[in-house]
DNA sequence: TGTCAATTAAATATCGATATTGTTCGGGTT
DNA sequence: AACCCGAACAATATCGATATTTAATTGACA
C-alpha cells in the first residue's frame, strides 16, 4: 500500500532525500543536515525556543527529532538541562577513528566473503553515482554538496552492505555521519585538493577482485589519511557559537 | 556540582537502579525492564493508549521513552502507525551472537592490552557481586531477579570497559541487553542447571592473568553455549501476546 | 452465493497551546 | 566572602484538537 516510505527500523540508515511523512521526521532530517554540515556548531545549546522558530513547528516534533538525534550520538540530552549539540575534540575523533577501523575492517572481509553479484554491482553503482557529483557546490570556496554527502556515504555503506548483520551496518553508519561531521568541521579551513575520487576508485577494485587484505589496507589508509588532514586543519575544536543565537 | 546523576551520553550504559530524574526517564527504565524481562512480548503493539494507563503518565512522555528505545533497538517505530517492541526470530539471534562476538573479540583483547590495574580490580569488583546473588528470584521456579540481570551486564562490561572506545563500549552494551532479552525469552522454557558462575570465574582468571586468547576463546564459548541453549530451548519466537490486552 | 471494491466508522498517531515543574542567576543578608 | 532567598527563564508534562491509518460494513457484480 504505501509507497516506499517503509524504513525498516534504523533511522541512521534512511537516506536524506525524502518526503518524510510526519513533520517529527521532517525536522530530524533538517537537524541533522544542519549539524552534520557544521551549520550548528559543537557543543552549542539547543534551546527548544530558538529552534521551534527556526523549523516553523511545535513543541513535539522538535522534541521528538531531538529524542532521535541523541540516540545517535548528534546531540547529548541532560535531565532537566536539555539538549545540545554533541562536541568535537581531538581526543574524541581519534576514537572515533578507531573505532571505525576496527568495525570496518570486520565488516568488509564479511562482505568480500559472503557478497553475490548484486553486492558487486550496487557496489559499481555507486562509484559511478558518487563520481558524477562536485564535492562542492561552487567553484571557488567550499560550500558543502549535500548531493555529495549523501553519495559517498553511499558508497562506503555499500562496500559493507553484504557483511550479515543489521547490527554492524547500523553501527557504521553511525560512525559514518559521525566522521562527517568532522569533515565539515575541518573542510571549512582547508579545501583539500587530494582526489578522493582515485582513492574511492582503488578501494572499488581491489572489492571487485576480492582481495580482501588489500582491500582492507586501502580502506585504512583512506581513513586514516583523512583524519591525518582533519586533524592537521583543526587549531581547536569546540564552540564557534554563531549559530541559533 | 550535581552529585552523580550525570550519565555523559550513553542511555545504554546506565544502570537499571537510579531515580529517573525526569518523568519520561523513569517510564523509559520501567518499559525497558518490562521488555528486557519479556512481560512485554516480542512483536507486540505499543498502543499510546494503554501505556499511559499502565504507567499513569501523558503522551510526550511517553513517546519520548519509546523513542529512546527505539535507539537502542528494543522497539521498532514506523511514521504514522506507531510502536512495537522489537521482533525476535532464530535469525536476529544467530545475527546478534555473530556479531557481539566480533565486536566483543575486539574490545576484551584490547582491554586486556590497555587495562590497568583499575580496571582489574573493577573486574574481580564485579564477579564478587554477581556470585553473592541467585539466578531466580524463587527457589522453586524461575522469577526474573533484577539484580542479577544488573550485575551480570555489569560484570561483562567491566570486561571490556579499558577499550579506549565510548562507541564500542555502547554497542556492546547494546548487543547485551538484546541478549539478554532473548535470554529471558528462553528461559522461561527451560531453568537452566548449567553452572554459569564457574564459566564467569574461568573467564575473569583468564583475563586477570592477561592471556588474550585463552579469554577470548572462553568468552565466545560462554556466547555460544548460551545461545546453542536458547535456540534449543525456543519452539518458535513471535507474539504470544497476552501481555497489554 | 461468493468475492471484490468502495465507503464509512473506529482507533490511533500527531501536533500545538497551555500549565507545571525545575534550574539559574542576581541581590541582599549574615 | 559565603550563604540564602526570590525572580526570571527554560525544560517538561498535560490536554484537547486535527489528521491519518486500520477495520468493518455495505453494495455491486460475477
Amino acid at each position: 500500500m504505501s509507497p516506499d516510505n517503509k524504513i525498516v527500523n534504523l533511522q541512521a540508515v534512511r537516506n536524506a532525500a525524502e518526503p518524510a511523512g510526519t513533520l517529527a521526521s521532517s525536522v530530524y532530517d533538517r537537524l541533522r543536515d544542519d549539524i552534520l554540515s557544521g551549520a550548528l556548531a559543537p557543543d552549542d545549546k539547543l534551546r527548544t525556543e530558538a529552534l521551534r522558530e527556526r523549523y516553523g513547528v511545535g513543541n513535539s516534533p522538535l522534541r521528538e527529532a531531538l529524542n532521535r538525534l541523541s540516540a545517535d550520538g548528534l546531540v547529548t540530552r541532560e535531565d532537566q538541562k536539555g539538549f545540545r549539540v554533541a562536541t568535537a575534540s581531538r581526543a574524541d575523533l581519534e576514537e572515533l577513528v578507531k573505532t571505525r577501523c576496527w568495525l570496518e575492517e570486520i565488516a568488509l572481509r564479511q562482505s568480500i566473503e559472503n557478497g553475490g553479484e548484486e553486492w558487486e554491482e550496487a557496489i559499481v553503482l555507486q562509484y559511478h553515482r558518487l563520481s558524477r557529483v562536485r564535492r562542492s557546490s561552487s567553484e571557488d570556496e567550499y560550500v558543502v554538496n549535500f548531493e555529495w554527502e549523501a553519495r559517498h556515504r553511499a558508497f562506503h555503506l555499500a562496500l559493507l552492505s553484504a557483511c550479515g548483520s543489521h547490527w554492524l551496518m547500523q553501527y557504521c553508519a553511525q560512525l559514518n555521519d559521525q566522521a562527517g561531521r568532522y569533515r565539515q568541521l575541518a573542510i571549512i579551513v582547508s579545501y583539500p585538493k587530494r582526489n578522493e575520487l582515485s582513492e574511492h576508485e582503488a578501494i572499488m577494485r581491489a572489492v571487485t577482485t576480492r582481495d580482501a587484505d588489500e582491500a582492507v589496507r586501502l580502506l585504512l589508509a583512506h581513513y586514516g589519511r583523512t583524519a591525518g588532514i582533519i586533524k592537521n586543519s583543526i587549531s581547536e575544536l569546540g564552540g564557534t557559537s554563531d549559530s541559533v543565537p
